[in-house]
DNA sequence: CCCTGATTCGC
DNA sequence: GCGAATCAGG
């Protein structure tokens, strides 16, 4: 595979919109994410950290997450999660006085979106789950990694548990079964044959 | 171990 | 210019 204009342009969106070179790889075929790394910096993009042009303040290492939206369509919708506390660090002492229009135009997106191949969990009632499962779930959820929106990878459980609008609240995060966007004690309660669903159902 | 980007250097 | 190998880090 060769760099051409459209593939390149591809590449400039994608990086733009904060996607991993990885993704970015995934999405071009054909090309690593070194491959990926090695052409971003190549067309001189990248975090340009040396002073040369802004004087770029301090490129956040990691930057805030701005809370994204997991997925479209949710039957007992997950509203805005923003796990993250983060009550602003903040500047430093009054050492930078920076007069200036303001400095950060650079356009910084970052962490896109969380995979969300699936569907969210359909939040069953409690009396369309079997007790056994129930048991099981309930069992698993207190070993969650409790984990936040933005540490879910496609191999861990993307299943929520609490209150979004509260503080507790959190994803299991426990290892995901392959191809499932959930663990296998919620891939039961998210999974369930329709049939099944129907007879348990009052 | 999973993942990130950065850098090097032979091709 | 390209990108695998490697490095440094979360």
């Amino acid at each position: 595979m060769s760099w051409t204009d459209e593939r390149v342009e591809t590449l400039k969106r994608m990086w733009a919109e904060g996607q991993s070179a990885s993704q970015i790889a995934k999405e071009l075929g054909g090309v690593t994410r070194n491959a990926v790394i090695g052409k971003v910096h190549r067309l001189g993009l990248s975090n340009r950290v040396e002073g040369d042009d802004q004087p770029a303040a301090s490129v956040a290492p990691e930057s805030q997450p701005a809370a994204e939206p997991v997925a479209a369509a949710a039957p007992a919708e997950v509203p805005r999660a923003a796990p993250e506390p983060e009550p602003e660090p903040e500047v430093e002492a009054a050492e930078t006085p920076e007069p200036q229009p303001a400095p950060q135009p650079v356009f910084a997106p970052r962490r896109p979106i969380v995979p969300a191949g699936q569907p969210l969990p359909p939040q069953p009632s409690a009396n369309e789950i079997s007790p056994e499962t129930l048991a099981s779930v309930r069992e698993v959820e207190k070993r969650a990694l409790k984990l936040s929106l933005m540490e879910l990878t496609e191999r861990t459980c993307k299943w929520p548990i609490g209150d979004p609008a509260t503080d507790k609240f959190w994803f299991c995060g426990l290892p995901s079964t392959a191809g499932k966007p959930y663990c296998e004690a919620h891939v039961g309660v998210a999974f369930q044959p329709m049939s099944a669903r129907r007879d348990r159902r009052r």
